[in-house]
RNA sequence: GGGAGUUUAGCUCAGCUGGGAGAGCAUCUGCCUUACAAGCAGAGGGUCACAGGUUCGAGCCCUGUAACUCCCACCA
């Protein structure tokens, strides 16, 4: 039933009303219809520490268009949502928040901290949820999952043991990153670096039974007691000699060898390198080819180990001043230079990292990287844009053995028990262990496994696997992954490689990578800075169509975009626009008029009309699926503002005055249906109302309008477009002259396409502002008149007085340079051999066509000027 | 040290496989033409960073240069 429509549009209440019609009608519910096929988006889980943020807007806006978008278009659509625990992310501010309260997750315990993060979880996954639903979000709410629910924990532990018993995962003390605020390991992925202003403080160690020193520089001079060699390089000639020999420790008074080394680079520093295999990768690695001593100095926290009593407890930078004092004070201490140079610091807590040898848990990472990078090779997985393939390859071929194993609570709790009579290890997804050697219960691993490990499963896990789902068989493999580019590294490798060694097949077909949103500066969006803007604020502001509409226009997939208000009040302009082409629509139709879809005699604009929007609805389709959303918003609203709004409607406003309009009003209604579905999966929440006032249903289970060769009329559009032509002309010619609407104008036109001005003349009268339509074959009379040329016609108006003659043929020439101008233009390609020889064929008749227009509007104005001329005044 | 991106109208940005440079906002002019003044009509404004090259034809492809931005990397 057609119900009137209020004349201004409220989003703020309509929103929220048709997102609960929606979740009532159950409309965002998937299911397996066999004669679907399926279409899969897993959410991106949004962290649980804290709400979302415009990027999120972002990413979630550029999901709800494909899914809509699919949905509408008969697939089997399943968005699935979720969130993330965020283990190391989550538990630094829970641990923030009971610092505020004087507490400490120790002085708590495990069991109790697990509470409080539980309901942490509980607090901000809802508000996460209620924040997707403001911006319309199509998701299945009814397949909601938590990367800690139980399926997940599930699937997790059989990722574990899995991996472990084919010896991909491992357990051994290696060189980690450690951080020492958080106290706890952490993945070369979660260790920013940072340019950092520092020293080089040159420091001279004694050699053994002699009076010389040698000089070596570091910038870390407290990881000195912990040395336990010198290198040099082998070739360097300056050290040769002391190849060998043994130096002494300055303050620790230790004795260490000086070994040879290809690592030490002879052109930086003094060419001689403190080793100190515990505290830097590197002299790790030297302190392995030499089986040299590993000391550590540090404890976990950052202060300094007990066994060296005058440093002992304090801090390690606190530490560092006291031994360069020391330094100083024995004469050890050569000299200082300021040295700026990258430093890792926790992308948590920002403290910096200091590399250490701990025992952990590892994933092997070279046997899980050949496939994954295979699988992009050969386009089981797509990346759009394709650039960021290089990226993902080279992170593939470079990557190391990833650290799985965080010394922190909130998490999936390892599956490793240890027996602690005979040392052995038990993997199980029990929740515990007996030896099976002595049969004593084991103890459980400490550890929780890196918040990664569950998100890499995050495809499979939320569609039912490890077991074989009915979900999991009909919605897996997934789709597209909509994800920032940001996170590749992080999550969309990991993803990768883990469902081809779980599943033995790629996780999604696609992956649209979108960019950040930045602010109107374009500084980076930060906490920090303070220049966030909340999504919701801009939804209560402007409504989340506009915001959506916004975040979608003019943005090229993996570019940065910046935040503009002005867009946003653009973009919620064209809804009111909208707004208000359906309400006059509605307006003019007659009590209890049933819409009977487009009628058998259609007009010239009719069939423009229809032909335009299918032409529109084919480029809407194509961008859709060349994942081009900006691109097809704007053809979208560009079809809504130029092609139905200022010349449809408008050309069709005397057709509403007469007696008979039941024609126009369907070739209205329809296109308002189609633009509407059209326009749907962007600004889904006022299709949706306004398809309320024409229809029961919802717009959002419609089917997607789709190119239809039936309503392609090419000739008619053309011929159209010649009155379209013709008006502009005049609209212009008027407009140069300043005369108003209300002053109407006889037309006199001299064309060949007297029939088709003819027919036109309503058109002509109402947007041209005519008084009256003559068709001449030639026409003579033209004192006293001003000419609007197009190139099928010359369209006289008469002005009386105000027309200045002289003023006219000077425009009238102006006209003609510039015509002139394309036939030079034209005639120049066309003159040129190896265009007519090696162009395509359709693009030389094309430019014939051109150039003969060209020509016949060029003679016309000649004759005008000719004739304005011989006019005696 | 390696890699990527950007450079187009005053501003923010589009421009898909190479065929006469576009949008929004801003500016100027005129209109309350019975859906919308959050509107309509018209206008001005660009050696597409620079230099070469390929091509009948380059904003688009190739080479180089410059500026800005980002990512990766264990020079102590």
């Amino acid at each position: 039933m057609i119900k009137q429509m209020p004349k201004a549009y409220e989003p703020k209440n309509i929103e929220d009303k048709i997102y609960k019609r929606w979740e009532d009608g159950k409309a965002f519910a998937a299911s397996r219809d066999k004669n679907k096929k399926p279409y899969t988006i897993v959410i991106p889980p949004p962290n649980v520490t804290g709400q979302l943020h415009m990027g999120h807007a972002f990413d979630c806006t550029l999901q709800d268009i494909l899914i809509r978008y699919k949905r509408m278009s008969g697939y089997a659509a399943l968005w699935v949502p979720g969130t993330d625990h965020a283990a190391l992310a989550t538990e630094v501010k829970i641990v923030e928040q009971l610092k505020k309260e004087g507490t400490s997750k120790e002085a708590m315990g495990r069991e109790k901290f697990l509470e409080r993060a539980w309901e942490w979880k509980e607090t901000y996954a809802d508000r996460i949820i209620s924040q997707l639903k403001k911006m319309g979000s199509s998701c299945d709410w009814d397949r909601l999952r938590f990367t800690m629910d139980e399926g997940c924990n599930k699937a997790v532990k059989a990722f574990f043991i899995k991996l472990y018993n084919k010896g991909l995962i491992y357990r051994g003390e290696r060189m980690i990153n450690w951080c020492t605020n958080c106290k706890t390991s952490l993945s070369d992925a979660e260790v920013d670096h940072e340019e950092m202003d520092g020293s080089f403080w040159h420091i001279r160690y004694q050699i053994k039974d002699s009076t010389d020193f040698i000089e070596i520089a570091t910038t870390r001079p407290e990881t000195m007691l912990g040395d336990t060699a010198v290198a040099v390089n082998p070739d360097d000639p300056r050290y040769t000699d002391i190849i060998g020999k043994t130096v002494i420790l300055p303050l620790v008074n230790r004795e260490i060898p000086v070994v040879a080394d290809d690592y030490v680079k002879t052109d930086f520093g003094t060419g001689i390198v403190k080793i100190t295999p515990a505290h830097d990768p590197n002299d790790f690695e030297v302190g392995k080819r030499h089986n040299l001593p590993i000391i550590s100095m540090m404890n976990d926290d950052g202060t300094v180990s007990s066994q060296f009593a005058d440093y002992a407890g304090m801090d390690r930078y606190d530490a560092r001043k006291k031994i360069v004092e020391d330094l100083k004070a024995g004469g050890y201490l050569v000299k200082i230079e300021t040295h700026s140079h990258n430093v890792g610091t926790c992308s948590r807590c920002k403290s910096v990292v200091e590399p250490k040898i701990s025992t952990q848990w590892f994933v092997k990472m070279k046997p899980l990287a050949e496939p994954a990078i295979e699988a992009v090779k050969n386009g089981d997985t797509k990346f759009i844009p394709s650039r960021f393939d290089k990226i993902y390859f080279h992170w593939l071929e470079n990557i190391n053995d990833w650290c799985i194993s965080r010394q922190i609570w909130w998490g999936h709790r390892i599956p490793a028990f240890y027996c602690d009579s005979c040392g052995d290890i038990i993997v199980t997804d029990g929740d515990s262990a007996v030896c099976p050697k002595c049969g004593k219960p084991c103890r459980q691993d400490e550890d929780t496994l890196d918040t990664w490990f569950s998100s890499a499963l995050w495809p499979f896990s939320t569609l039912g696997w490890p077991d074989k789902t009915p979900d999991f068989e009909y919605f897996y493999p997934t789709s597209t992954l909509v994800t920032g580019y940001d996170i590749i590294f992080f999550w969309v490798i990991r993803m990768i490689f883990s469902a081809l060694e779980l599943t033995g097949e790629v996780p999604f077909d696609t992956v649209l990578i979108h960019g950040l949103v930045r602010d109107e500066q374009g500084r980076k969006m930060s906490k920090s800075l303070g220049n966030g803007i909340d999504p919701l604020e801009v939804v209560e502001d402007y409504s989340a169509d506009a915001l959506r509409y916004m975040l979608v226009s003019g943005n090229g997939a993996g570019n940065d975009m910046r935040f503009d208000e002005k867009k946003l009040v653009s973009a919620a302009g064209f809804a009111n626009k909208l707004w208000n082409a359906s309400r006059y629509l509605l307006m003019n139709l007659p009590e209890g008029f049933t819409p009977t879809g487009l009628p058998e005699n259609l007009t010239l604009a009719d069939r423009w009309v229809i032909s335009k929007l299918n032409s529109v609805t084919k480029d809407i389709n194509d961008n859709l699926d060349k994942f081009e959303l900006g691109i097809a918003a704007t053809n979208i609203c560009d079809f809504i503002w130029d092609i139905y709004c200022d010349w449809y409607i408008e050309v069709t406003k005397p057709r509403l005055q007469s007696e008979n309009k039941t024609d126009v009003l369907n070739v209205l209604f329809y296109c308002l249906e189609n633009i509407l579905k059209l326009l749907h999966p962007f600004m889904p929440f006022i299709t949706e109302e306004i398809w309320s006032h024409l229809h029961d249903g919802f717009i959002m289970l419609e089917s997607y309008p789709v190119y239809d060769e039936c309503r392609n009329f090419k000739s008619d559009e053309e011929q159209f477009e010649k009155i379209i032509e013709g008006v502009k002309a005049i609209r212009a010619k008027r407009a140069e002259m300043n005369i108003p609407p209300s002053v109407k104008a006889n037309l006199f036109i001299e064309t060949n396409e007297g029939q088709l001005f003819a027919d036109n003349a309503e058109t002509l009268m109402k947007l041209a502002f005519a008084s009256s339509v003559n068709t001449f074959e030639k026409f003579d009379d033209i004192d006293g008149k001003v000419t609007a040329v197009t190139s099928d016609a010359k369209i006289f108006i008469p002005i009386g007085d105000l027309i200045d003659k002289e003023k006219e043929i000077e425009r009238l020439k102006k006209e003609l340079a510039k015509i002139q101008k394309d036939i030079d233009f034209s005639s120049g390609k066309l003159s040129n051999a190896g265009f007519i020889a090696k162009a395509p064929a359709a693009q030389v008749e094309a430019e014939r066509k051109k150039l003969s227009e060209a020509e016949v509007k060029m003679s016309k104005i000649n004759e005008s000027i000719q004739s304005l001329s011989s006019i005696s005044t």
